[in-house]
DNA sequence: GACCAGGCACATC
DNA sequence: GATGTGCATGGT
C-alpha cells in the first residue's frame, strides 16, 4: 500500500479525509493526558463498558490508597482492589482482570513495563490477548495509549460511524476494521490516538440512534438515513 | 425507571 | 461462528 502519494490517498480514501474533517471541527481531544503508563493500563481495564468519569473516581481512590504502583497491585488481593474500584462498575470482575494483568506482568516480564516495552508489537499483542479479561480493544488501547505503538483502536463507536457511512458492512470483524484504518493511514501513533478519540466523540454526538446529524463534521460524507 | 457508558468471558445452539 | 447473558456502578 505504498503505491500512491498522500495527496492521492486523500483524494481517494474517505478515512484520511474524515480525520481531517473531525480534527478541523473539534481539535485535539487530549485523551489520557499527563498520566503514567500504569494509570493508562489500569484505566483501559476499568473503562470496559463504563463511563470514563466513573473510572476517574476509581483511579483517584487507588491513588489515595497508594495503589498506583505495580508492586502494591501485585501484593493486594482482588477483594481489596474490588473495594477501591467500586465506582467503575462490574468491580469484582475488573478487580480480577487487574490482578490478571499484574500477574502477567510479573510472571512474563519481571514486574517491569520496561521489559515489556522490548517486545515487538505483534508478539506483545498476542501476549496481552492471552491475559484473561484483555480483549482486542483493551489490548490495543494499552499498546497505543500506554506504550505508544501505532495500532488502531476499534470500538463500538468506530463500527457505528463506519456503518453509517457505508464504509463497512455488519459482518466486519474487529480486525477487519482495524486493517481498514491501518492500510490507508500513515502508521502514526499520535494520529491513531487522536482519530480514535474523535470517532468516539462523533459517535456520541451524531451517530447514535437518538442523535441528530445536524452539525456533524461528517455531513459531507455519504451515509445511510436513520433506521 | 429506563437507558447508556472508551468490553469481555462463558454458555449454548 | 453467531448470538445471548452476566457483570454493576453513576449520569441523564
Amino acid at each position: 500500500m505504498t503505491r500512491r502519494t498522500r495527496t492521492d490517498a486523500d483524494a481517494r480514501d474517505p478515512l484520511p479525509r474524515m480525520f481531517d474533517a473531525l480534527l478541523t471541527a473539534w481539535g485535539p481531544q487530549h485523551w489520557w493526558p499527563g498520566q503514567t503508563p500504569l494509570e493508562v493500563i489500569v484505566g483501559a481495564i476499568l473503562t470496559q463498558n463504563t463511563n470514563w468519569k466513573n473510572v476517574e473516581r476509581a483511579i483517584a481512590r487507588l491513588r489515595e490508597h497508594g495503589m498506583l504502583d505495580w508492586q502494591e497491585l501485585h501484593v493486594a488481593t482482588a477483594e481489596e482492589l474490588a473495594e477501591l474500584i467500586r465506582t467503575a462498575g462490574t468491580y469484582r470482575v475488573k478487580a480480577r482482570r487487574l490482578k490478571a494483568f499484574v500477574e502477567f506482568l510479573f510472571a512474563r516480564h519481571g514486574g517491569r513495563l520496561e521489559n515489556m516495552k522490548r517486545v515487538a508489537t505483534a508478539e506483545l499483542r498476542r501476549q496481552l490477548l492471552a491475559v484473561p479479561g484483555i480483549g482486542p480493544e483493551t489490548a490495543d488501547a494499552i499498546l497505543l495509549y500506554a506504550l505508544g505503538r501505532p495500532v488502531f483502536v476499534v470500538d463500538a463507536y468506530t463500527r457505528r460511524v463506519l456503518l453509517r457511512h457505508r464504509l463497512i458492512d455488519e459482518r466486519a470483524s474487529y480486525e477487519d476494521i482495524q486493517r481498514l484504518f491501518e492500510s490507508v493511514l500513515p502508521r502514526d501513533t499520535a494520529m491513531f490516538n487522536e482519530y480514535h478519540a474523535l470517532l468516539v466523540e462523533v459517535g456520541k454526538r451524531h451517530c447514535r440512534p437518538s442523535a441528530r446529524c445536524a452539525g456533524c463534521p461528517l455531513d459531507g460524507f455519504p451515509h445511510d438515513e436513520e433506521a
